[in-house]
DNA sequence: GATAGTGTTTTTGGATCCAAAATTGGGCAG
DNA sequence: CTGCCCAATTTTGGATCCAAAAACACTATC
């Protein structure tokens, strides 16, 4: 499914790891949950083995968290810590636009344009496959951009935040649904008339909002757990 | 020596990466060059354990490649590779530059100031310690421009490639140190005035052209060694 | 002489073992 | 009843073991 997948690599330490990494994404696995390599590894069907080196991969994509001698836990973001994240996104996302409008082609606006349909408001409530259009959306302009570095760092803030779907699309307002449909729209308008300032400008402010968006969730999560 | 460090993690498996990556960075480890677990092990004084969970991090950071049922080798980067990789960079760098503007100290930029003059052509020849120098520059606006993320992801960048430190300053052009030490000065000259514009100008410009000599130096390397 | 096939050796990868550190639970004292 | 300390249990981390895969070398055959 993953194009841009650098490195083979072992098999089972790679399956392990994605595994894991899509149950933490997922919320399936919570945030500030503690990983047990044992039971990691019964669930998985594997040895502790691979688990550990799984473990190690996700700790340097910070996903998790490992403490000497007290094992694994999926890492607790702070707000600032989303918004600094973001901040970086939105600029190397910026960077995506422009260099996307100086290579772009009918067929890939095209996709775009489908793709983005598919969030047009009023045609179905929020839900995951609208959250994966959205995604596409964005990983269909790194592709177009055309720089494997970029769209890696990219893909790398990007999993650094447990974002727990489902959980996101009931606290989503029809307002932030909206806004973020339009911002497509603008920029898919700027790439149109392959304005590499404006699709820049306007991917830096969507981008910063998106991001804005989640490191609330984050804080409205924080005082939730809190009060129970 | 390094307070961003996130997490203490296990002790003998991150010496163990460390001691693993400065030997490829410094070209002791020379690049392609096969990594065998037992060697590592034995001239380390560990078990072949850490360093398998150490290889898997370093994997992580793509400075080495793993395939299946072969071991890991040095990767070998292209240099369109390393001018993907340095453009991405460069916005980054620009970035830094612009918050840096807006948090800028008087002691900062005196450092900033004393960084650079090691750097004065004519002092010395290029020598590991003002290659130092050059780095030490970058850091600290990393650092003024206060986003974690930031440091973070741009020190990745850096740690992708390595540099054979000797090898380069060998091949090091006066020409080089004079423009490199010229287009500092221009950053500084505008984060003094507080241009943010125009620091993350030039900021582009220098990191572009520094990842171009690196990029020539890759290709004129690839060359060589097909001679012999 | 070159090439294909086979047996040996090396090396990786997964599983297991053992010791050390941390958490937990219970008991004892204040 | 509360707090502290010590023992038992759990869990991690490093080392070792074993099987499978790959590299290598040798031989036999065309």
């Amino acid at each position: 499914m993953d194009a841009s997948t650098p490195t083979a690599s072992s098999a089972l330490v790679d399956e392990t790891a994605a595994a894991i990494r899509a149950r933490i994404m997922s919320g399936e696995i919570p945030i500030g949950a503690q990983l047990r390599q044992a039971e990691l590894a019964k669930t998985l069907g594997v040895s502790r083995t691979p688990v550990r080196e799984a473990l190690r991969q996700l700790q340097t994509g910070g996903l998790i968290e490992v403490v000497p001698n007290r094992g694994a836990v999926v890492r607790v973001p702070a707000p600032w810590e989303v918004r600094e994240a973001y901040e970086v996104r939105a600029e190397l996302e910026g960077l995506a636009c422009e260099r996307a409008v100086r290579r772009l082609t009918r067929d890939s606006l095209a996709e775009l344009r489908e793709t983005n349909e598919l969030l047009r408001p009023g045609d179905a409530p929020p839900n995951p496959a609208s959250h994966a259009a959205n995604d596409r959306f964005h990983t269909l302009i790194h592709q177009i951009a055309g720089n494997e570095r970029l769209a890696k760092v990219i893909k790398e803030i990007n999993e650094a935040f447990p974002r727990n779907v489902s959980a996101l699309v009931l606290q989503e307002h029809p307002r932030h649904r909206d806004d973020n449909f339009a911002e497509h729209e603008r920029i898919l308008a700027a790439l149109t008339a392959e304005d590499a300032e404006t699709a820049r400008r306007e991917m830096l402010t969507h981008v910063l909002s998106a991001g804005e968006q989640l490191a609330r969730w984050y804080e409205r999560r924080s005082a939730t757990v809190f009060k129970g």
